[in-house]
DNA sequence: CTGAAAGCGCTTACAG
DNA sequence: CTGAAAGCGCTTACAG
């Protein structure tokens, strides 16, 4: 350490983290020393210390998705604002079953501060495990166990896609999105399926069941499974995806049937993916990195009341504390439906 | 701890870390209530006491882009297979500029065993930091500095995918793939400008400067340069794109100025981009996970040479040690032209 | 094979 | 405002 500096190495201590207790020039004098001996904390030693590590644990199923790794880059952003630190926690998927956070956390609890779970499913002994770590948790995407959340109202913007089918005259309309039974661990918004079954209700239109088809919410999905819907003999005239990934695969598919959009049929998503322009693919846009950025924010406040719970609960009768702070935070971010050529009336309408 | 179970913390230490020194019942007992209490040791302190944290940082300049998430994929599980956890250096980029890894890396470098850096351009400084850090450093897509590193043979990519255009009898053939000088941050592999201009000499074709354009890699990137270099009188029969995503940014430039592909336009690509199969994108495949894997593993190798560097260093001559070991590892992936549609002979050759 | 002791590099009350 | 002391939870030689 750099007492070689002149002074004890608490002075340093509190000299380099701006602390109270210095008078300026030791301050100023221990800034520079350090600075020319280029020193940096140890954070191990200062976490194991303190009780604080500074690092956030951030848990996501699937790295490579144009959603997850934008929403893992606004999250990143904002933590490392405030000086924490990403740890990765990648649910890699073995075949159909995913790696376990039994496996995965042992290795991550101790090291973070809190922890931030991307649209995870959670199997009941995962949350048992969650709870027991008492760590603060946000999660994105999907409310889950009554922590903050940050989302999109997915059936209102389910809804604004099916009536925009609805409104050019769309009567045969096919969702493709997860059947959440069939989902194996990632949280499907199962309220854009939720929406997407009111609006039609509330249209008097009927949803046939083999409408309804369950996808694994990417491009190849969405061609197969468009492969199923398509070459049938009755065939919808419009699909409503959940993901302009599978959008752009049922995209793929017409395509290679010879079907003409959107006369012959019309296709829309939910996501405006970075790439859904070059599909001219009709959208409804969600700010996904935003929505990472307002994770961490949350995550921050998390922190901070996890680390200081006395500020308010102890002077005050014990009552006082559940009824204000408890409410689990729900942030909602805004959707915009983004008009572009892949919908349009059918050729033959009704 | 779980001292509470019958033994001394040191004995619990060795019991769980499987070290020699235990008889199999008393660590039979320890695991057992171990794994009643759920124990889990903490790093920190574990570290803070050997020296090893069990941690890589990985720099990467772009999270949300196929490329680097599918590299970072790779490499987290190779890395976890190995007990190791990944801290995430993002180096977000601030307009024209991205953060340095002078601001960057001081909280983490006391926390990682080592560094992947994904093709980051480093700045003399920033390499100066990381020798100075003294920590194994492994390099992904662009060899640095001596350290080892995986990419795949750029000089031959390029070749590849502008014989084959060649072949197709093009002569007029404009480059997309950004000018070096350009390229703030990303160390982009001007190997492949080097293979490109290498294959035209050597079937003795010009290459005209204006046709050799410096791009950001990013789709829309492609479009914009696309557009300056479709729109002029002159215009190639062929584009040869650095990237996926440059071509794709090509392809849909083109179809907006209704040429027709190939006929009009042939368009190669290098990566195999998920998404390029949608587009019909002829292309020069690389095994981008895989990258991250064996980047991963000589991750590992390097942390364990830097671990015990006596075991073949202190026990022979001084003189011996620089010859066998220090050969930088350069490990080559390799590669494939993928046929699509995108390319083809030109209507109206010569 | 097992335990007691020292120490990893910080932070935190506690005295001055 | 500053320092001396104890301790965070492990690991590592060193004795038994």
């Amino acid at each position: 350490v750099a007492q070689a500096a002149g002074v004890s190495p608490a002075t340093v201590s509190r000299a380099l983290r701006g602390l109270p207790r210095v008078s300026a020039e030791t301050r100023a004098r221990v800034q520079q020393v350090a600075g020319e001996l280029s020193y940096v904390a140890s954070p191990d030693a200062a976490s194991l210390a303190s009780g604080r590590t500074a690092v956030v644990g951030v848990v996501v199923p699937f790295l490579a998705r144009w959603y997850f790794s934008s929403v893992l880059i606004g999250a990143e952003m904002q933590l490392r604002r405030s000086g924490f630190t990403v740890l990765l926690c990648h649910v890699g998927n073995v075949g159909r079953t995913r790696s376990s956070l039994l496996d995965l956390l042992p290795p991550v609890e101790k090291r973070v501060d809190a922890l931030l779970v991307l649209s995870l499913k959670l199997e009941p002994r995962e949350v048992a495990l969650l709870r027991r770590l008492d760590l603060p948790v946000v999660t994105v995407g999907v409310p889950a166990e009554g922590w903050p959340c940050v989302r999109i109202d997915d059936v209102a913007a389910a809804s604004t896609a099916t009536s925009h089918l609805i409104d050019f005259g769309h009567r045969d309309i096919a969702y493709l999105g997860g059947d959440p039974s069939h989902d194996v661990h990632v949280a499907t918004p199962s309220d854009r399926l939720a929406g997407f079954r009111a609006t039609m209700a509330a249209s008097g239109l009927p949803v046939r069941d083999e409408w309804v088809l369950a996808c694994d919410w990417t491009v190849t999905g969405g061609v197969t499974a468009a492969a199923r819907l398509l070459c049938g003999a009755q065939r919808p005239s419009a699909v409503f995806a959940a993901s302009d990934e599978m959008a752009m695969g049922v995209l793929h598919t017409a395509a290679r049937l010879g079907l003409r959009v959107p006369q012959d049929l019309s296709v829309i998503g939910i996501d405006d993916h970075e790439m859904a322009f070059l599909h001219d693919l009709t959208t409804i846009a969600q700010p996904v990195q935003t929505q990472g950025q307002l994770a961490g924010e949350l995550l921050l406040e998390a922190v901070a009341a996890a680390a200081a719970p006395s500020a308010d609960g102890a002077s005050r009768p014990d009552g006082w504390r559940s009824p204000a702070g408890r409410e689990a935070r729900l942030v909602t971010a805004p959707t915009s439906l983004v008009l572009r050529g892949s919908t349009g009336a059918p050729s033959c309408p009704g």
